[in-house]
DNA sequence: ATAATAGGCAACCAAATGGTTGCATGTCAA
DNA sequence: TTGACATGCAACCATTTGGTTGCCTATTAT
């Protein structure tokens, strides 16, 4: 789970999961395709979203082609963001309640 | 958003608002209280999580009180997860398909 | 008044991060 | 078979990060 929120944290990790969502099955050359990188740059990203298991990857002969894993971005939604949705309401109220009172 | 993404990516801190999440409002030295950080070490760290508008201050005296702000959070899940959470099952069909073809 | 308490500031440090360049390897096409 | 193409590996570099220590300031309690 810390691997997925550090691959998470880098906003080109975040514009390459961008751009296999918008594309899916995209080779490396594909991937750095108009991106101010250079390709090594991108390898090293992509190892990083591979083992936080946001990113798969299948050989076709000289090519590699890497395909999304949305599944653990699920999961951060489900596990953690969930946890903190409840407290939204009460943190609101809460704060409202705060900086309404005088006495501080 | 880069900014709550990359206060999220360090597990002391998420263990931070967890900490606010299990009790809001609590001073600096609570907070540091059984961590194995110094105070100036969870000083930064609050610091960064201010930065990205996960934590709200009041100044109490000489105290300072710590309230989560769950909001950023709620968003990330809105704006980002809820992108790649349609892209779920596609991409499980999809790896599905890939898995089971012969021709690679 | 003064000591204890809560926190702030700044300098410093090691390790991690994000990037580069150079070269090696494997695969496809002419 | 040989050149071009797709990717891999390793060394290196600057900056950021997460942490420390030492000292300063402000508030509270005795």
């Amino acid at each position: 789970m810390d691997e997925v929120f550090k691959a998470l944290a880098d906003a080109s990790r975040r514009s390459l999961l961008d751009r296999l969502h918008a594309k899916n099955g995209q080779t490396l050359n594909e991937l750095c395709d108009g991106l101010a990188m250079t390709r090594q740059a991108v390898t090293k990203h992509i190892a990083i979203l591979e083992d936080a298991n946001l990113v798969t990857t299948f050989r076709h002969g000289r090519e590699k082609l890497h395909y999304l894993n949305p599944v653990p971005i699920h999961q951060i939604g489900e596990r953690w963001i969930k946890k903190f949705e409840r407290a939204k309401l009460v943190a609101l109220s809460e704060l409202k309640r705060r900086l309404e009172s005088d006495d501080e």
